[in-house]
DNA sequence: AAGATATTGAGAATTCATTATCATACAGAA
DNA sequence: TTCTGTATGATAATGAATTCTCAATATCTT
């Protein structure tokens, strides 16, 4: 049986605020400002316990750790930014690849990473308040 | 300075055998074909230096741990078996792909992954002889 | 062939993300 | 408000991939 802790729905809101694939690690960061006391062990057991009832999916990107989202989303795919790391939905696909793959190979699904500046990071589009703190990068 | 040992043309020939990227312990299954004491020590230093030196190339899919193939390849994708696990080489590309990103975001690059049956597991296409033996699935 | 030293193999050690442990705190039922 | 048992937080433990250690071996120069 779940109780709803103060902890729990902090975790839950970091992660729907946020709208982007997040590490663990940046759920703690994001859900510590409203639970300040709030545990890395903890996040980890609702992330988990989140993705085993459905409301959260896995992320997995190329050379990196698992992040999360909120489930739902129907066929996406992601961009990260090569200066904040950060992890974005792109809700755009370009359609059928089959394709692509060699004679005699089946495709069935594809996963597209998009790699670039995000819009905080991009200097033409830049507004140096909304840019992430590049300390931030340390986590990821 | 570096010695020609037959390790690490073991190590070489194997990769450039399978044309297709290995993990270091397919590498080191391969490689002990051609020298039996092979230890798996031996297949990360030479991996390593190999890389370093611009001979080989790190491979990144979501959620696997690094594969190896020989450098030199143009801009290109990879395919996953869904069933041997194994990946492959998918020369073909959609093309620009920038235009999927949201507005103010720029891309650089993409990667780019399919899955599904290679041909030695697509049923219609299978010759059992040379389909893979499940067994090796355990090592991915 | 001999010598100097880079490389190897086996296993220990490390790294890092994630999970388990356990005493304490808190949610929710009565 | 009290009570029962789940959830938490701190930290230890785990697991898996990779790297290090070191004595023994092999390469390559002379």
């Amino acid at each position: 049986m779940e109780r709803n802790t103060r902890q729990r729905t902090a975790i839950r809101e970091a992660i729907a605020r946020a709208n982007r694939p997040l590490l663990p690690q940046e759920v703690l960061d994001a859900a510590q400002a409203d639970v300040p006391g709030l545990g890395i062990a903890t996040v980890y057991r609702n992330i988990r316990s989140l993705t085993d009832d459905g409301e959260l999916s896995e992320v997995k990107l190329p050379g990196e750790n698992l992040r999360f989202e909120l489930a739902g989303h129907h066929h996406h795919h992601h961009f990260q930014c090569r200066l904040c790391q950060r992890v974005f939905d792109v809700h755009a696909c370009p359609g059928d690849l089959s394709q692509l793959a060699p004679q005699g190979f089946t495709v069935e699904n594809h996963d597209l990473t998009l790699y670039g500046r995000c819009k905080d990071c991009d200097p033409p589009q830049a507004s140096r308040s909304n840019r992430p703190d590049p300390a931030v990068r340390g986590l990821v």
